[in-house]
DNA sequence: CCAAATTCCAACCATTTGGTTGACTTCTCC
DNA sequence: GGAGAAGTCAACCAAATGGTTGGAATTTGG
C-alpha cells in the first residue's frame, strides 16, 4: 500500500490523514490506519504515542493548508477587490485539490472546542492582519471605490461562496440527485461565478 | 432530565438528537443518549432496534427540517428576487434556531453515502421544482430582469450565504478569534446583508 | 564485524461499547 | 380484581478497540 522509500512516519502521516478525514476523528479506528499504511498497529503508538496526538498532527497540519493562504491574501498590498480576487482562486484552486479539508477542519472543530485544538498552534499575525484588511474596505468603502458594506460581511460572503459548494457536495447530490460528475463541473466553473458575482455586488 | 409527561419514545428521540447532532453518529455512545433520555440503556433498544435504526430517524428528521422548506420557497408564484428573499429569511431563521443542523447533516451525509441514507425518503417533488425554478431564472435573465447567471451557481450562492457562516462558526472564532457573543450578533445581521449583496449583485 | 540502538511485529491486555436477557413493575381492559 | 400486555431495568455478554509487551529483525557506527 505504500512505497518502502518513504519514511515510515511519513507513511503513518498520510494513511491517518486518508483516514481521519474520511471518517473523522471518533469514526477511524487505529487498525485501519495501520492498514492503510502497510505496518502494524504497534508502529503507530511507537512513532505517535497515542491516537490523539497523531490526530492532533492531522488536524494541524490540515488548519495550517488553510491558514496562511487567507493571511498571504489578503495582507498584500492590492485593493480589496484585487485581494479578493487572489482569495478567490487560490482558495477554490486548493479545494479542488483538497475537498475533504473544510468539512473536516469545521466537524472536528466543533467537537473538539479545546481539547486536541487548544494545543494547536495560531498564528499570532492573523488579528492584525485581519484588522488592517478591515480598515481597508472601511477605507475604499468611504472612497466610493466599494459599495458600502460592513467588512466582516464581505469576509463571510467570499468565504461562503468559495467553500459552501465544496461542504455541501453530498447535500446537493442528495437534493437534487446530480451526477458527481456533472457537479464537479459546477465547481470547477465556480471562481469565474464567483469572481463576476463579487464584482456585480461590490462595485458602486 | 426528562418530563414523565412526555412519552419515553419522545423523550429517547430528543435526547438522541442533542447527542448525534453534537457528536456525530460515531461520536456517539448509546449510554449518553439514555443518560441524557435519563431511562436504562434497555429502553433504547425496546423502543428502536439498533443504534443504526435510531440515528435514521434523528438523520431522517434533520433533512425533513432542512429540505421542505427549500421547496416551498421556490415554488410560489413570485419572482426570483422575491423567492430568494424567502429563502433567505426562512432559512436564517431556521438556522438561528437549530445552528447545528447543517454541520451535522453535511457530515453525516457525506461519510454514509448510502449506508443508512439510502432509506431516507426523497421528496420526488425535488427535482421538478428545481428545474421549474432554473427554468424561471433563465427567463427572468432573458427578459432583462435579472443580470446574467447560471441558474445552479444562483443557488449556490444563495446556500452559500445563507448557511456557511452558522457551519463556520468554530473556524471564525478560531481564525478571528472573534467572542462567540459577537458573531451571535453578525450572524442575526445575516438576513439584511445578504438580502442587500443578493439585490446589488442580480438587479442588472 | 560486532554490539548498541533503532525499527518492527505477533500476541496479549484492559476497557469500552452495542446489544441481550430474564425478571420485576405498571398499565389496560374485561 | 386479575390476567395479559407493555414498559422498565440491573446484570450480563461478545465483539471491538486503544494500547502494551517482549523479543525478533535491521540499521548504525565505532
Amino acid at each position: 500500500m505504500s512505497d518502502k522509500q518513504t519514511s515510515a512516519e511519513e507513511n503513518i502521516l498520510r494513511a491517518a490523514e486518508k483516514i481521519f478525514m474520511e471518517k473523522g476523528f471518533a469514526g477511524t479506528r487505529m487498525q485501519e490506519v495501520a492498514d492503510e499504511a502497510g505496518i502494524n498497529k504497534a508502529m503507530l503508538h511507537y512513532y505517535f504515542r497515542s491516537k490523539e496526538k497523531l490526530f492532533q498532527v492531522i488536524l494541524s497540519e490540515a488548519i495550517n493548508e488553510i491558514s496562511p493562504m487567507l493571511m498571504r491574501s489578503l495582507s498584500s498590498d492590492k485593493s480589496v477587490l484585487d485581494k479578493l480576487e487572489d482569495l478567490v482562486s487560490n482558495y477554490t484552486a486548493l479545494l479542488l485539490k483538497r475537498p475533504h479539508l473544510p468539512l473536516f477542519v469545521m466537524h472536528e472543530l466543533s467537537q473538539n472546542q479545546g481539547k486536541f485544538v487548544a494545543d494547536i498552534a495560531i498564528n499570532s499575525r492573523t488579528q492584525p492582519v485581519m484588522l488592517a484588511f478591515f480598515q481597508q474596505v472601511t477605507e475604499e468603502c468611504a472612497a466610493g471605490k466599494l459599495r458600502n458594506i460592513q467588512p466582516v460581511h464581505l469576509l463571510l460572503h467570499v468565504m461562503s461562496l468559495i467553500v459552501f459548494p465544496f461542504i455541501a457536495r453530498p447535500m446537493v447530490s442528495r437534493v437534487a440527485e446530480l451526477p458527481g460528475a456533472l457537479f464537479d463541473e459546477v465547481l470547477a466553473q465556480r471562481t469565474e461565478e464567483v469572481l463576476r458575482f463579487l464584482r456585480a455586488g461590490l462595485v458602486p
